[in-house]
This record gives structure tokens, sequence and C-alpha cells, in this order.
DNA sequence: CCTCAGATGGACT
DNA sequence: GTCCATCTGAGGC
């Protein structure tokens, strides 16, 4: 059961933790130069500032970069990492309360427009592409980004607009989600062992 | 399948 | 000057 009803504000208001778990098997859409690129959610994680010190808005932290993090839920947080690459957040809980869920992965849904989404990731065509290319087209944050076209610029956005946001998708039972570490966050202490991964 | 070096530049201190 | 919520290609198995 597909659905393409668009997600509302009530939904990134809730908890974090819940709304990580409950994006996936959502799709994001971003509607651009004339495309509609969608794909389907594979992996999230949690980001909550007041109690984890792998959020960049850990303790309150406001800079230039994490205001964003501050929004009401339902905005865009996406940011440049390692000079080349962006990673898209989806802000949660209320106004000045900095969390949100990193989209890590992601994949094709029956009608994604796969000519598109590809020439944004690999400036080829579909069929051109290897085997490897396609088992590994968006899975991992700055993969997802590039296939999507998703940069800066979308930075703050919100995700209840016409062109940029994410819908019902398909309803994926809890018991086939499944729960890790967060990746690549060492630096972090204590919170690096939490298990706010969540994936299919 | 795996590991690892190198790319690359904005944000922050 | 240092850090970084990453990715790719090359080389080995």
């Amino acid at each position: 059961m597909k659905s393409f009803e668009k997600l509302s504000r009530e939904f990134y208001l809730k908890d974090t933790l819940f709304v990580a778990k409950n994006l996936i098997g959502k799709y994001i859409v971003h509607i651009v130069d004339e495309k509609k690129l969608v794909m389907r959610i594979t992996e999230t994680e949690a980001y909550i500032g007041a109690v984890d010190k792998a959020c960049h808005a850990y303790g309150g932290k406001r800079t230039q970069r994490t205001e964003s993090l501050f929004l009401e839920g339902g905005s865009a947080y996406v940011y440049f990492i390692y000079g080349m690459y962006y990673c898209f957040n989806v802000v949660t809980e209320p106004q000045n309360v900095p969390c949100a869920v990193l989209i890590r992965g992601a994949d094709f849904i029956e009608h994604s427009d796969l000519n598109s989404l590809s020439l944004f990731r690999y400036d080829k065509v579909y069929n051109e592409l290897s085997r490897y290319q396609i088992k590994n087209f968006a899975n991992g944050p700055g993969k997802l980004c590039k296939a999507l076209g998703i940069t800066k610029a979308l930075d703050k956005e919100s995700l209840l607009g016409d062109c940029f946001y994410i819908c019902r998708g398909e309803d994926i039972s809890e018991k086939f989600i499944k729960v890790g570490k967060r990746i690549n966050i060492d630096y972090a202490e204590e919170a690096k062992d939490f298990l706010w991964r969540f994936y299919i």
C-alpha cells in the first residue's frame, strides 16, 4: 500500500526517536527542473541536542550552522561536510528544541524517474550504470543528497511546501526495522553507543 | 568481499 | 589551523 499523502506538521513535532523510526519507508520528494525525484527512506539516525554529544547543537550550542536545528519540526537542516558532500536532516520537535533525524539511505520506488536520479548522481543515464553503481546508488547520506539534488539551497526549507517534502510511502512493520549504533561519531564519548540508528 | 589513502572546503576556535 | 554525521578508486583476497 503506497501513499503520496504529505506528512503533517504534527508528525515532525513528535519525539525524535519516534520520527526517526517512522521515517523508514517514507518517500522523499524533490521537484526540480520540472523533474519529480522520489526515493524511499531506508536508513535514519536520531540526533537529540539536549543529551547527545554527537549532535551539532549539543548543550544548546548555537552557531550559524546549527541555527536550522532550532527551527520548528518539519524544517530541513542541510549542511556541507568533508569539502564535497551534503547531509540532509529532518528537524523534529517544537521550535527551539534542537533535534533532527539524519537521512542516511534511500532506495528506488516503483515509479522513480531513474534517469533523472541517475543524471544527478552520476551524470549518466540509468542504463549506463554498473551493477555496483546501482547497488550503492543512495546508501549513504552524501550519495542520497547527490541523487535527489539536495544542496545547501534547501537548508531551513519547510518540508510542508510544494517542491520538497516527505510523504507517507509504505507502512513498514516494526519487526522489519533494525536498530544499531550510529555511524562515524567516535568523538561523541558515551553517545556513540546510543542505539539511535534505524534501517531496513 | 575488504581496507585505506586522498580529495576538498566551510565552519568553528 | 583543525575538524568533519563522506565517498571513490585502487589494490588485495
